[in-house]
DNA sequence: AGAAGTATTCAACGGATGTTGAGGTCGAGT
DNA sequence: ACTCGACCTCAACATCCGTTGAATACTTCT
């Protein structure tokens, strides 16, 4: 198994097979690219996919599980330290929300074309109601098992349930990040870039976070129960 | 072998076309569905949809189009009369929010099946990059633009750039809602139901609301120099 | 009833698709 | 020197794709 490198070609079949897949699956969706597309990116023959992968839809979870062990195992790390680092205490939602976060957006703003592809398909995934069940749940649902629990561990009053609807709308957040459709720059005439992912960054934290609260708020109403409160909006936090 | 008219055809050949075309989109996407998936869903020749639609692409763009106009017509009064009702004063960021989701989860849950598979189409739409911003654009940022002035309106004090920011976050958390890829379902073992609209739409609000206030907060930060004023690289405007 | 126009079907086209099997190249092990 | 197995190419397959033009059914108007 030794890998030779022959200047002109410098990565084996397979990983070129993954890469151009990535990318083409990223942008147009598992039936948008067809095998051809892919092996022509990739300078290989047509028939080196049902050599290393079998077919076309096995290559597809291929490329989907090569980037997502490395990355669960770094996000689990984080939320561990992000744990252990409030102890007695428990975290802050900040902090649980951004161990979440963090790693992806930063991968996807300067980890390269490869990541930012692998989010963007991703995206794709997460909203596809073929392939996220299945896909999204194999690969990422341990991880997120413990980012809920460690959530309402700093929640301890917060009904589980609020807990899962607010988990959802920030994977909606974060999904819609990840396509970078472009649309908020036509948008908002150039205020806004969709890569700029630091900019997300900073913002979706805090507005998850008070996200979270409001919805522990509103499950928990204050312990004086004079009038109903309706829907005003001075939450306190 | 004649399919001769069995018990009656209630629709016309065309809109059959699009009522099957909108579930099939939806569920696989635009490559993912056959012109002869669709016409046999629905029981006519393939060749009708070249003379009715021209081709795939235009079906595609006809489906999207065929429910954008009543529904934005209908949100854009519920906005102003909110907007009205609010008068002189502006209205409660709740109540804004609720004018742009409401009547999207409103004919989801309740408008019939056809509705259903229409948002879950737009969800595609909205996080696919080649399709997002073209069609996106097109169909919806008149009322978007509309729908962020009225957030303006209500929020002088915070700098455009984080309501669109915030504004993108609410487009992902419903995007993802509409797909119901029911992968929410699992994770919290029935506690949730993707399906369960109501529920989504009474969180929704308060969560996206605190959110906004959140973004503002954390760009012009409260006058009284106080603990926080370390935060440094702020951006004023 | 007949003509006109619209709606639908039929059959076929060239091309693209995923997959397959037989063969070729080349380095490593014996 | 020879084999072996891993990696890759080539050509072909059956099937499906979107689209087309001509033929047929149904409606409407006169």
């Amino acid at each position: 198994m030794r890998k030779k490198n022959p200047g002109r070609r410098p990565r084996p079949g397979n990983e070129r097979i993954l890469d151009a897949a990535e990318q083409l699956f990223a942008q147009r969706g598992f039936y948008g690219v067809s095998l051809r597309d892919i092996t022509q990116a990739a300078g290989v023959d047509v028939a080196l996919v049902a050599y290393h992968f079998g077919g076309k839809r096995e290559l597809f979870t291929a490329v989907f599980e090569r980037r997502a062990e490395v990355l669960n195992r770094e996000r689990l790390e984080l939320l561990e330290e992000v744990r252990r680092a409030a102890l007695p205490g428990t975290p802050a939602i900040e902090a649980i929300v951004n161990a979440f976060s963090q790693p992806l957006l930063e991968r996807s703003a300067r980890g390269g074309p490869g990541w930012k592809s692998y989010f963007a398909l991703v995206a794709n995934v997460n909203n596809s109601p073929e392939f996220g069940p299945l896909m999204m749940t194999r690969h990422f649902d341990p991880l997120v098992d413990r980012f809920i629990a460690v959530l309402r561990e700093a929640l301890p009053e917060c009904p589980p349930r609020e807990i899962y609807w607010g988990y959802q709308f920030l994977t909606g957040a974060l999904t819609l990040t990840f396509a970078e459709t472009g649309r908020i720059d036509k948008l908002s005439g150039g205020l806004c870039r969709s890569s700029d992912l630091d900019s997300v960054h900073q913002r979706l934290v805090p507005y998850v976070a008070a996200g979270f609260r409001a919805l522990c708020a509103r499950a928990a109403p204050p312990p004086r129960p004079g009038k109903r409160a309706e829907r005003r909006g001075a939450q306190r936090r």
